[in-house]
DNA sequence: TTGTCAAAGTAAGAGCTTCTTACATATGTT
DNA sequence: AACATATGTAAGAAGCTCTTACTTTGACAA
């Protein structure tokens, strides 16, 4: 019995294990210390597995042209094998989706942590994680941010997207005073949200193309942030 | 022989005239006053048919899920048919996607006809014009903007998003007072592009969900407007 | 040690899809 | 009237998603 290509089990294990688990699927397995892929027949971790195979090939070929035999491919299983895991090629997708959303939220987490609390400086630094990881890890970006999809609104993708704005609102108040979150809190952040996430497009998109040839990302969204951040006009102007 | 559905040849006719032509492509074929669908076999013109079956299924079903087949149901020939047309299934998109940004295109154009010259209620009005294109014909919008494709760049629509921007960043221009398309005019106008091309997608994605329900998009594009249409900071405010 | 069971794999195939190849039928020009 | 060309069809190869029925395996009980 010749058992597809036997590579892909070893390597699928790691980098799986600085992964936030999936929040609730996961957590219906056994948590007895993930196994490292080992058996011939039994994968070890084929979920997980197939999770990472999926990343890397949207990342690598397109979302658009993801396939779930390509997945299996690389995975080194049959291609039935991942309906006893996942319900269909849209769940596999969104189950990728989700991880890298929890990446997403730890980066930008990490990245405001070391800047003084309310300073306008960390909703740059927000800012510039949030672009970073687009361009970082485009075809996850778009599974989850490309909008437009086909597959009605996938309510687990909506709330990660709306947690992510959540960091987004607290800092945009604390840069206001603000205590709570105030409607004028929501339209600030609301501006700021849609700057960077159409700029994080159009940077893809384009690759600088027509814009000069190089833009000075920072420079940008600290012009940007000081411009929606200041009610007194006094601030809006950078140099 | 059983023709498939007869349907379709008629309407498909219709609504497209007021379509300005491919530029490239349609310019090859004799424009003899395009007939109006009539034979049995042959189709009258199939390739505009098949773009406008295109255009409807991308909005139905969405992009992703767009298949040659289901135009050719609905255009009523073979699913060998299309290849005399189009190089292959991208080829189709491409072709809607380049009629649906002339459409925006002219939109965009006519918004801003009657406003005074140079003032930014004409970059406001372009703002408004776009996102409302974007959740009127979201599929298309997709299929042109969604960036992050696998199909490499097409040059084609590239080209076209680079004339669209092209009237932004005169209007920009316009309303600083410059004659010319200066570095700064195009940052200003860079900026504003990302906004609300974020915004358009945010919008059809969240469906105005958490952000208190109601958006007033008046309100935010002008107020985005002024906040970077002004060095002086006089301006920044808007109340 | 051995028996049984559920979990997790496989093989085969139905029904889609894109796209190719070979052939059939109109159209317009001469 | 007849041919060349454009534009259609029929049939089929190759690949995709997902289902069904069967097989292997590890775990746990007796």
């Amino acid at each position: 019995m010749t058992r597809g290509t036997p590579f892909a089990k070893d390597w699928i294990m790691n980098e799986t294990k600085n992964l936030t688990a999936e929040a609730t699927k996961a957590a219906d397995r056994p948590n007895k210390a993930q196994p490292l892929a080992k058996t011939g027949y039994h994968h070890g971790d084929l979920r997980q597995g197939l999770i990472e195979a999926t990343r890397r090939l949207v990342e690598e070929k397109g979302p658009d042209s993801f396939s779930v035999s390509e997945a299996c491919r690389l995975a080194g299983v049959s291609t039935a094998a991942p309906y006893k895991h996942f319900k269909d090629k849209t769940e596999m997708l969104v189950a990728a989706a989700l991880q890298g959303m929890e990446r997403h939220r730890a980066n930008m987490l990490a990245a405001i942590e070391p800047l003084p609390e309310g300073s306008p400086a960390r909703v740059a630094a927000l800012g510039r994680e949030y672009v970073h990881f687009a361009l970082r890890e485009p075809g996850i970006f778009r599974l989850k941010f490309g909008g437009f999809t086909d597959r009605e609104t996938i309510p687990e993708l909506q709330a990660a997207g709306e947690q992510t704005f959540g960091i987004v609102l607290r800092e945009v108040a604390n840069c206001l005073g603000e205590s709570e979150i105030t409607d004028e809190v929501r339209k600030r952040g609301f501006m700021l949200w849609s700057f960077v996430h159409g700029l994080s497009f159009i940077l893809h998109d384009k690759k600088l193309s027509d814009m000069g040839g190089d833009i000075d990302l920072d420079g940008l969204l600290t012009d940007m942030g000081m411009r929606v951040l200041s009610d007194r006009p006094d601030n809006a102007h950078n140099g």
